[in-house]
DNA sequence: ACCGTAGACGGAACGTGGTTCCGTTTGCAA
DNA sequence: TTGCAAACGGAACCACGTTCCGTCTACGGT
C-alpha cells in the first residue's frame, strides 16, 4: 500500500508556488470573502492564473485544500499545547483556538454545504483531525482529575461549533466568551484522579 | 394610506409576459434546477432576456416571485379542502400537500440563505400564509373531535419540514410517508368535541 | 377607424468570473 | 553544459447576469 517506485521529485518552484497560493488564498478568503476571484488570488500570490489552475483544477479544490490546511493548523496545536501546559489549561487553551477557526471559516463552511464533490470528504477530514486531537487533550485533562468525564470529544466539538453559529450577537469576542463558559462547566465536574 | 388615483392600467401583454415568465421559472426550476440560467426561463416562456428584466429587476426577484406563487397556490388550496371534505380528512391532505411542495422548493429553500435581500421577506411570508391555513383546518379538526388539540400550527409546519430535511433515504415518497405517519398521530389523540 | 405615445419588447453588447490553451521559461539530472 | 519534462503566465474562450437602446404596439383620445 506503500508508494510505487521512485516518486518524481516536485520542482522546488512547483512547491514554492503552491505553498503562495495556499497562503494568498487564505489571506484573500479572509479579506474578500470565500467568493473572491481566483485571478485576485493569483495576483497576490504573484503567479499566474494557469498556475492556481495547474495545482488546483478547479476552484473549489483551493477552497478545500485552504480549509483542510486550516484544520491542520488547528488540531496540531493540540500535541503542542498539551507539551506546554497542564491537561485542564491545555484543553481550555485549545477549544478557544477552536472556537476562532469556527469563527473564522463560518464563510467556508458555508461553502461546504454548496454540493460541489470537491468538499464531500471534507466533513471526514474534520472529523478525522478534530476527534482524536480533543480525545487526547481530554483524556489527559480527565485523568489528572482536572475535567469532568461524561462528556464526550465529539459532542464538545459540535457543541462549540453551535455555540459560534448565530453571528447576530454583540462583540467580535462573543464565541470565546460563550466557550468560556462552557470550558468552566467543563472542568468543574472532575473527579480526583485515582 | 389606500391607491392614489386611476392607477394606470398595465398592458394585457406585459401581464401575459409575468405570468408566461411566472410558469416558465417554476417549469425550468423543476427541471434545471434554481440555478439555471435566465436566458433559458426567457427561451421557454418565448420572451427576450430584455423582458425578463423588465418585470423581476434581479435574477433573485424572480426565484422569489416564484416561490410566493409556490406559497400562494399551496396554501389556497386549504380553504379548499377544507370544503370538500371533513375536517380531519381535509387537514391530513393539506399536511400531504404541503409535505409536496417543501419537498418540492428544497432548492428554493437553500437560495433562501443565500443571504441576498431580495429573499430577506420570503420567511415572513411563508408564516403569514401558511399558519392562518393551517390554523383554520387544526381548529376545525379538534372541533370536530378529530385532531388532538395540544400541537400548534407552527410546531406542524417546521416539523413536516424537518421531516423532509435529509434526501439521502430511500424512495421519493419517504417524506410523504413520514408525514402521513406523523398526520397519523395528530388525529389518534383527538377528544370527543363537546 | 385612425393616431400618437407611453410603455413594452427583443436581443446585441458589456462586465465579471471560471476554465482552457499553448508558446515560453526553467529546475534539475546526466 | 545541455536536454527536456514539467511548470509558468496570461491571453482567449465560454457561460452568466445585467444593461442599453432601437423598434414595435396596446390603447386612450379624437
Amino acid at each position: 500500500m506503500g508508494e510505487a517506485g521512485p516518486v518524481r521529485r516536485v520542482r522546488a518552484d512547483a512547491r514554492r508556488n503552491t505553498d503562495a497560493l495556499l497562503e494568498a488564498a487564505a489571506t484573500v478568503f479572509a479579506t474578500s470573502g470565500v467568493d473572491a476571484p481566483v485571478r485576485e488570488i493569483a495576483t497576490t500570490a504573484g503567479v499566474g492564473v494557469g498556475t492556481v489552475y495547474r495545482h488546483f483544477p478547479k476552484r473549489a479544490d483551493l477552497v478545500a485544500a485552504v480549509f483542510r490546511h486550516a484544520v491542520d493548523a488547528c488540531a496540531d496545536e493540540a500535541p503542542a499545547l498539551a507539551a506546554e501546559h497542564p491537561p485542564g489549561e491545555a484543553l481550555a487553551r485549545w477549544l478557544l483556538r477552536y472556537t476562532d477557526f469556527i469563527a473564522t471559516k463560518r464563510g467556508l463552511a458555508a461553502a461546504l454545504h454548496s454540493g460541489d464533490p470537491a468538499f464531500d470528504a471534507l466533513p471526514a477530514y474534520f472529523d478525522q483531525r478534530f476527534r482524536p486531537a480533543l480525545d487526547a487533550l481530554l483524556a489527559a485533562a480527565v485523568d489528572a482529575g482536572e475535567a469532568r468525564c461524561d462528556v464526550a470529544a465529539n459532542d464538545l466539538l459540535r457543541a462549540v461549533a453551535n455555540l459560534c453559529g448565530p453571528a447576530h450577537d454583540a462583540g467580535p469576542d462573543h464565541a470565546r466568551r460563550m466557550t468560556a463558559l462552557l470550558v468552566d462547566g467543563l472542568r468543574r465536574g472532575a473527579v480526583s484522579p485515582a
